[in-house]
Order: C-alpha cells, then structure tokens, then sequence
DNA sequence: TACTCACAGTAACATAAGTTACAGTGTTTA
DNA sequence: TAAACACTGTAACTTATGTTACTGTGAGTA
C-alpha cells in the first residue's frame, strides 16, 4: 500500500502528509462491477483512487439513469467529501468500472488536513474544479451533441479508460448509459458498422477508427 | 458596504475574516444585463455576492447558449475560485440577471482565509457542493424532461429570482436560455396559455397558476 | 403619416429519437 | 437434446423537437 500510495499521490502530498494518510488510510480492493455507493447512502470516509476507474452514475426519480463521468487514478469523488463535510446523503451512485484499489480516508481528518497541509488544500480545490469541469462536459454533451456523436464519444471514453479497443458491453447496457432504449442504441452502432467505424460482434464491439 | 455585508455574511463568518474583508475587498454595484464575466477571461479576484441575481451561462463552440443556474446572495462563483487558483480560463459566462451589489475579494487572500478561518473553509466547500448539486439539476432537467416541463421550471425560477410574476423577456430570449428555437417557445407557451397556466403579452408573460 | 422593425402566431414539413413488435441466432439450462 | 433465455437486427409507427416560411400587429421613427 505503502508504495503504491506513494507512486500514485507523491507528487502531490508533502511526505508528512503521506505518513498521515498511512496511519490512518484503509487499503480496500473493489472487484469490478461492484456498487461502491448508492444515492441516498451517507458517506464517512472519502476513496484516494490508486488504480482502475470508478463510474459516477444519476438517476432521477423514474429511475431513469444517466453515466457522468469516470474517476481514475490519482483522483476522488468530491461529491463524497462534500456530502462527509456537509452529512448530506449521497446525490449520485458509484460502480467499480473496472477492478479499482484505493485509500479510505476517515473524513474526520479532512478538516485537520485541509488546515495544516497545502498540498492537502490545493489537491481538494483542484479535485471540485476537475469534478465541476467533468459536469460541465456532461451537460455539453447532452445539451450540444446528438446521440449519434454522443455515442461515439462514449465507445471512445469507454476504451480510453478499460485500454481495451473491444467494449465488452450488451447494447442494453450503453443505453442504460446514455439514457436512451436498446433499438436506439442498436440502430446507432448499425450505421457505425456501415461507415466501417467499428465491428459489432455477440457481447462486445470491436473499434476500428472511430 | 459594512452593513451589507454584515447582513449577508454576519452569521457565515467570524468578525475577525468580515474585518478582514471589509480591509481588502472592494464593493460593486452591477446593473441589471452586465456582462460580468466572459468564456476564457482570467480572473484575479472572487465575487461575494450581497444583493440581486447572477445568471451563469455555457456556451459551446458553435456559439449555442444554455443557462446553468443562478447565483444569489450570501453566494459565490466556485468556478471562479477554481479560475483564481489554478490560474485557468473561465469556462462560463456571468450576467447580471438583476441589478446587484456585490464585494470583490482579491485571489491572493484566498490561501491564506483558507489556512486560517475554519468559516471560510466551509463557506468555501459549501459553496462548491452547492455548485455541483445545481450542476446535477441541470443534468437532471436536460436529461429527464421534456422542454414543455423544463419551461415550466425556467418560468418558476425566473419568477422566483426576479420576485416578480411578470417575466420581462420575448420567446427569443427564453429559447437562447434553454437552447432551443424562438418557435418551438412560441408553441409551448401558447399550449401553456391555453391550459390557463400563463398570459402572453407582447414583452411578457404573467404567470397564473404554474 | 408612412415606413421599418421587433415580436408573436401558425402552418407545413423534416428529422431525431422513442416505442412496439417480432424474427433470428447463439448460450445456457433443465 | 429440447426448452428457455439473452442478445441483436429490423420494420413500422409515434412523438418531440427543429426548420422554414409567411402573416399580423404594435412600437418606434423618418
């Protein structure tokens, strides 16, 4: 853990802060797909993401859900700490995108830390303005963009951040994703196939110049 | 000024952090429609804002407009903290809803209240997490409702945030804020009009009973 | 007054996306 | 092996939204 941490957060944290985080971070491994927090949840500590990618779903009152964004390494959810500070429920869903590890932090340090630790400071700051952008581009997305380059963006993202070229997802599964219906999603690869894009196959789509 | 901001903020911070912002910030009045701030200006200093209502607007690159949300009193701009701090261009774009009053506060102080006011610390995390969540409603109303209901919402807000029933604006303006076309509002207001929801005269809508 | 202009109403049509229904084909299970 | 099931393909239709074009009307202005 030790080393990991330290290859992951170490040219961020000041090596005084990196002794805290030791004494008091718990190592946890995620196995992929697993449900890491759900809306409604409250939160007591807050994940320092060493590897692997955590995807940030909302759901509305139907439901109906839509994906936000992906954390990766190096990174944590500033939901999870504004919820920690504030002890308010949880607005959104976490699920293990892939097989993750990662550092829980008691949030009864945070305040402790973000006093005494600039390092501290500055990665909270930059972690809310990372989230807040990640936002913004949501909202772009589905404001700006149809779904057929909607779609397209996802596949790519999705294998940006498996680094696999095949997306080993069912149609049903990227229209839960995108907030659409499976016929849609269906029709969408179909006419990607045709332009020669990528290869649909049972169970996963091969990227072929997207 | 003084008064003001002892009003507005009095019970967020300690007199000591009013006192020092009394020393250092510089009082503003904005009128109704200023363009306080643009996509890709660098800003020095953060807003506190002490009476009237910010509209923060995304544009992309094809110069299509959508509202985000309003700022209000005894609020901030979080994305202008994150601007100051990290040295970036703003990504959205800020006028003056109505005529406002509000206290600017140079970024350098910002390190230093944040080290040492444990009100500044949360007024600063509270106001990201208050951020992000109107981020997540506009997420929600973009990706789960249909444009007659977000109308609705816009209607209600805009009442709400102007304190005034009659909302001053032609379709044109509403469909800019919603991203959406002139007649495409022309239609859905008249649907509203019929329903016995609103009036339509020429430069403003009354609201009935939304 | 006559002209111009901004604003709103509306029809007619185009397109993107959602819905329903059903067929075909691998995969798993009884 | 036969039945059940999950996944994908596709047609046909509906609906929401976007687009174009034209009209009428009130407000301001030459």
């Amino acid at each position: 853990m030790i080393q990991e941490l330290k290859t992951s957060y170490g040219h961020l944290f000041e090596d005084a802060l990196i002794n805290e985080i030791i004494q008091v971070g718990t190592y946890k491994e995620i196995p992929e797909g697993h449900k890491m927090m759900e809306i409604g949840d409250y939160v007591k500590s807050m994940p320092l993401l060493i590897s692997g990618a955590i995807k940030i779903m909302r759901e509305d009152s139907n439901g109906d859900e839509l994906l936000l964004y992906y954390l990766e390494k190096g990174e944590t959810c500033s939901m999870t700490m504004a919820c920690c500070l504030g002890q308010q429920k949880s607005e959104i869903r976490a699920i293990a995108e892939t097989d993750a590890k990662l550092i829980m932090v008691p949030v009864s340090k945070m305040e402790e830390w973000t006093k005494n630790y600039k390092s501290w400071r500055n990665f909270v700051f930059e972690s809310y303005h990372n989230r807040i952008n990640e936002l913004l581009t949501t909202v772009d997305s589905i404001a700006f963009y149809k779904l057929d380059e909607r779609l397209i963006q996802y596949l790519k993202e999705k294998a940006r951040i498996n680094n696999d070229h095949r997306i080993k997802n069912t149609h049903q599964e990227i229209a839960y994703d995108l907030h659409t219906s499976r016929v849609v999603i269906s029709r969408l690869l179909k006419k990607l196939e045709q332009l020669g894009k990528i290869e649909l196959h049972r169970n996963f789509i091969k990227i072929i110049n997207l």
